[in-house]
DNA sequence: ACTCATGATATTTTT
DNA sequence: TATCATGAGT
């Protein structure tokens, strides 16, 4: 059990809060999910029902964290308690009622990747000349408009922008192809949720009677949508917590309105507020430069976060003359505060603005034999040969599903040739037929392909139904799984393609971690299926050994690099943010297109605010941009912070022997002896 | 079907 | 400049 005793005034009133609506404004590193995690123990405590409860987060980490936070303080498994993301939550709500809007119930998730070709796709039949750069842009605004709520039927084109004009023409298609396959994308799974709250009444009461006490974390990145199933949810009872920080608002891009966070008075009257502002994560002059930075914006709910933990040591500002320097001089510092502390290498953290910086930084680490994770680029199950096995499990679950369907129909090649599948796509678009329906006519009817083709596709019929029958045993999904893969003998296909042998390797590893995750999915899950898995393959609630987070960062103990995005909620006691430089903090799209420098503040300050002991900030001079030498400005950022607190080193003038030097030519010593004696 | 060359493009991306 | 996707060519 928890005691009230170890909180802090303003937490301990945010605890005991129960009825009525209540803002959280938890400033950076204030001990925000501690006080979820008590506030919902303290609710069971008053003897709330477990089943009451909602507590709805943005990632499946942060919804993973809590819940076992909460386990840890009540003793036992939060029963009924439902704990998830948004997604996940009306993914719930859809999967009882969707046939309501005339889906049927195993409809499938639509990955990203596939929408991609999907929309190129339709792209292609609209006109002949469509980028890829279009498909992506008209995707993108297609995404937006979902996120305002506004229909393919309501979307208007707006008036001298060809793009709009495109998405105009395409959303209505793409929404119909996906009904067609039986599926939704992402934000369908927000978009369609609200739509049945707002059009049917018995729905609306069940859940909110379902859920008499809402929490909501990280409420400063809610989009509109978001934003409507809280308000339809809450409404009544108005048992609505929401926990956030508008400083710390940085997916505007993504449709996030900090406007619901400043509002959130005006939206639900009566609503009380609690600031928590004392600071447990860094030390002092790393929260005055966080404080000094975020005061330069307006419009925000005024925090001052401080600190009992004393000044610590000044911000480091290194000057570097490019790109490379400013990697050298990042491993010159792993080094000397190595030598200095005792400090492992997941203790210190490279954040940057856009991943295309993360290379000089790799390649700097990986040349002095130093571990790093590094988190973002492409995702486990964005590579290639995972989706295909994944396609074949869609294609299984959802013969509807047709981009899987076609991307696995010849691979591997059973001789189904491109004719011949151009051939089965007119006809089931001509007969309005389903494909797989049509692969089932040609099995039987011998329709327009040869035999060899249709014998061909026969094969694959009957394989596709016999995995079907197998995969319905929930006692042998693994093992089905593994008949899959030996039968399909992909490997043997990635050895052919690939001719360097350690990436076919790579790569069929990949695909045998699929059977991993569906066995750890089988160990956690009381009724596991098929269709189970996909969802969470989907939500990327995957607890597999490839997981990015935090724990596997522990574990591996290595530097970690990331972009300033996906560094919200972490911490490190040595952090070091490259680029600060007009032009990549703020960054150039900001200054010259979107005008919103409040937001690459905040990103800033989120960067500063993950440091807990020492914060560096790194600049150069002078870049490679496309290939041109581009001289660089230091961040108008950097000068919001007052002098006094930052001390600065310029690389191109080394000055005296520094303390730090000689640490650090001692510490090279160190590394490299140890490394030639293989410890 | 695979390789190679060309040309477009280079912000962030919790699900 | 480096990377990626696409299309021509073998």
């Amino acid at each position: 059990m928890f005691n009230l005793d170890d909180l802090n005034t303003q937490q301990r009133s945010a605890v005991s809060h129960i009825n009525g609506p209540l803002l959280l404004l938890a400033g950076a590193g204030s001990g925000k999910t501690r006080v979820i995690t008590c506030r919902i123990a303290h609710l069971l405590q008053q003897g709330i029902p477990a089943r009451q409860i909602l507590a709805v987060t943005f990632t499946n980490k942060a919804a993973r964290e809590m819940r076992e936070r909460v386990h840890e303080m009540v003793g036992k498994a939060p029963q009924g308690m439902v704990i998830a993301t948004f997604h996940a939550l009306c993914l719930q709500i859809l999967k009882s009622h969707i046939d309501r809007l005339g889906f049927k119930k195993n409809f499938s998730i639509y990955p990203a990747a596939d929408q991609q070709r999907l929309v190129r796709e339709l792209l292609r039949n609209l006109n002949s000349d469509s980028t890829q750069a279009d498909a992506d842009q008209v995707l993108w605004r297609i995404s937006a408009a979902k996120n305002r709520m506004i229909t393919a039927d309501d979307y208007q084109a707006e008036p001298r922008d060809p793009l709009s004009a495109l998405t105009a023409e395409v959303y209505p298609r793409y929404q119909k192809a996906l009904k067609a396959y039986n599926a939704v994308d992402f934000d369908d799974l927000l978009v369609f949720s609200v739509q049945l709250l707002q059009r049917h009444a018995d729905l609306l009461d069940h859940y909110r009677e379902r859920f008499r006490y809402q929490m909501v974390d990280e409420y400063q990145d809610t989009n509109p949508v978001q934003y409507q199933l809280l308000k339809l949810l809450a409404g009544g009872h108005g048992n609505l917590c929401v926990v956030g920080d508008d400083d710390q608002s940085i997916y505007a891009f993504r449709g996030a309105d900090v406007g619901n966070i400043l509002d959130f008075e005006k939206d639900f009257p009566g609503a009380k507020v609690i600031k928590l502002e004392q600071n447990y994560r860094s030390t002092g002059h790393i929260l005055a430069a966080a404080n000094a930075v975020i005061g330069h914006n307006d419009k925000r709910r005024e925090k001052v976060l401080w600190t009992d933990r004393g000044e610590g040591a000044k911000v480091r500002y290194l000057l570097a003359e490019d790109s490379e320097d400013e990697a050298r001089l990042i491993v010159e510092q792993i080094h000397a505060q190595q030598y200095r502390s005792k400090l492992r290498y997941g203790d210190f953290a490279i954040l940057y603005r856009t991943n295309t910086q993360s290379r000089a930084f790799e390649e700097q680490l990986r040349y002095d034999n130093i571990p790093y994770v590094l988190i973002g680029g492409q995702q486990f199950y964005d590579r290639k040969e995972v989706r295909d096995v994944i396609a074949y499990l869609r294609t299984i679950q959802n013969p509807a599903d047709e981009v899987s369907l076609l991307r696995i129909l010849n691979y591997p090649k059973r001789g189904i040739g491109e004719g011949s599948i151009d051939k089965i796509i007119r006809y089931s678009a001509e007969h309005e037929i389903s494909l797989w329906k049509v692969l089932q006519k040609v099995a039987q009817l011998d329709e327009g392909v040869n035999e060899r083709t249709a014998a061909a596709i026969a094969d694959f019929v009957a394989f596709i139904k016999r995995f079907q029958q197998r995969f319905k045993q929930p006692l042998f999904l693994l093992d089905s799984l593994r008949e899959l893969l030996e039968e399909l003998k992909l490997g043997d296909e990635i050895y052919r393609q690939e001719k360097d042998p350690q990436v076919a390797r790579r790569r069929v590893d990949n695909q045998n971690e699929i059977l991993n995750s569906l066995a750890i999915y089988i160990e956690r899950t009381a009724q596991p299926n098929l269709r189970g898995f996909l969802e969470r393959i989907s939500l990327a609630d995957d607890e597999g050994p490839t997981k990015n987070d935090k724990e596997s960062l522990l574990k591996v103990d290595a530097v970690t690099l990331m972009s300033l995005h996906s560094s919200k909620g972490l911490e490190f006691p040595i952090v070091f943010l490259a680029g600060m430089e007009e032009g990549f903090l703020p960054h150039k799209k900001s200054i010259y297109e979107t005008f919103d420098i409040a937001e690459e503040r905040r990103l800033c300050y989120v960067g500063i605010t993950r440091a807990q002991q020492q914060l560096f900030l790194l600049g150069a001079r002078q870049r490679r941009k496309y290939g041109k030498l581009e001289q660089r400005e230091p961040s108008r950022f950097l000068s919001e912070i007052p002098e006094h607190i930052v001390h600065t080193e310029d690389s191109s003038e080394p000055g005296p022997e520094s303390p730090e030097l000689a640490a650090q030519s001692a510490s090279n010593f160190f590394s490299n002896m140890s490394r030639m004696f293989g410890d």
